[in-house]
DNA sequence: ACAAAAGTGTTTATTATACACCCATGT
DNA sequence: ACATGGGTGTATAATAAACACTTTTGT
């Protein structure tokens, strides 16, 4: 196992001619005040001190890309088995200035109350912040961010990446709600029920919400079997 | 400028510790034969001799990821602005025999007839080849090939893209064709020239063909600007 | 009984699809 | 005159969008 370290001397960087890291944006819903969130780290590089930052580490010469998203996620949020996807590189000579530093982006979406779980029991460094509230990050870390909420509001409309981001059991209002929030647009909610009922890929679960002072919604989950046999049946899915 | 060298001793790829390359997809439309080519080269390593590989070198520590696809661009087909887009970092740590060699895939569209200008003056080693015959590349540039075509369907169908493949000024029919060979669909002559024809952004030029033994087709230019103001105003592009 | 959010159908507008005949040119 | 591909419109089907009232629970 590798051992993460964010603050790499000039000395480091200038042996290997050229390095390589993996930033990883990590996104989260919140459900409890419906707000798309984003986990940062407050940087250790001196040039930038003070100032926020994703969640990456250089890559080691013998590790995957995608490993060593993996061990970065696993090392900071104490998470394992989170949904991942390559976003792009971002390589401009001047974006690290103790050297050159090429950096491939990744996304990735876990369910914030797993997360909570975690941070009572490790010693986690990493924050939420809502993403209307992050305005400013070290590095290129910003342009970085961005790029990477739009490539989820993209897997958002045209995968079922959403349930990656609600508990195992929700109600059809939170995956509007969640809906809304990222793609910033409103819904209707009779249509909405309607096209996730053609794709049937919910089961509709025999829980209701419970504690509520208004009719309790039904409780569903998603079933990525279902998912599966839609595609192979080449349908597509597409929200809205 | 930086010379290509695609055969790096082991030695030299040891001394990074980890290499950085970039690789491109040359796609051209060939309208003679209607046929979707990619510009291949043969490969200069040892353990892939004989092979056919991508377009692709070592980046240089000083060099932006982008400049180091131009400049691949440009030693081995003689062309400047080409349509380049960034694909996706392939950095398994065995894909590479020779040690870690992580790659940025690019694609990149061209006009047939202008590199064909070119080897006439230049001597360019590089070869087309029928997308449908290509069955094997050295490295993973056989899933590299794949992943950025797939890209450049997405392109075609959702960005006016397909322009960079053709020349300034062409027919419906030939429009048409690239997009049937590219998606490997057939599509309907009255839906697709109507669609066109609704996001306006195709300028008709006073030209028809000559030399055809039929009625000839009128000529028809792509107008960015055009299609520029179409997306200002939040409209989308699509086709199919 | 009231407040609060859940659940549910129908009508209309928009977009996509299917389809066949006349036109202009070269031989 | 005929062969060849270019050019055009209309009807139907499918999909998306707009919209409001009843239901269930807690207080």
């Amino acid at each position: 196992m590798h051992e993460i370290k964010t603050n790499h001397s000039s000395e480091e960087l200038k042996n290997q001619a050229l390095a390589l890291s993996v930033d990883c944006v990590v996104f989260g819903y919140d459900h409890d005040d419906n707000d798309l969130k984003i986990l940062l780290i407050k940087t250790e590089t001196e040039e930038f001190k003070g100032q926020w930052s994703l969640l990456g580490d250089l890559i080691s010469p013998s590790e995957n890309l995608n490993d060593a998203a993996i061990r970065i996620l696993k090392k900071r949020t104490g998470m394992e088995d989170v949904y991942l996807e390559q976003v792009e590189t971002f390589g401009n000579t001047s974006r690290h200035p103790r050297g050159r530093v090429v950096t491939v982006a990744y996304y990735s979406l876990i369910k914030i109350e797993d997360y909570i779980l975690n941070i009572e029991k490790l010693d986690l460094e990493a924050r939420w912040h809502s993403i209307t509230e992050v305005k400013h990050l070290a590095f290129d870390h910003y342009e970085i961010l961005h790029t990477c909420y739009n490539r989820l509001k993209r897997g958002l409309r045209e995968r079922p990446v959403g349930f990656s981001m609600l508990p195992k059991k929700f109600t059809l209002q939170q995956l509007q709600d969640l809906y809304e929030v990222v793609l910033h647009i409103k819904l209707d909610r009779r249509n909405f029920r309607r096209k996730l009922q053609a794709y049937d890929i919910l089961v509709k679960l025999p829980e209701s919400q419970t504690g509520v002072n208004h009719r309790p919604a039904k409780y569903y989950a998603f079933d990525q079997a279902k998912y599966e046999e839609l595609i192979k049946q080449g349908k597509t899915f597409r929200i809205p």
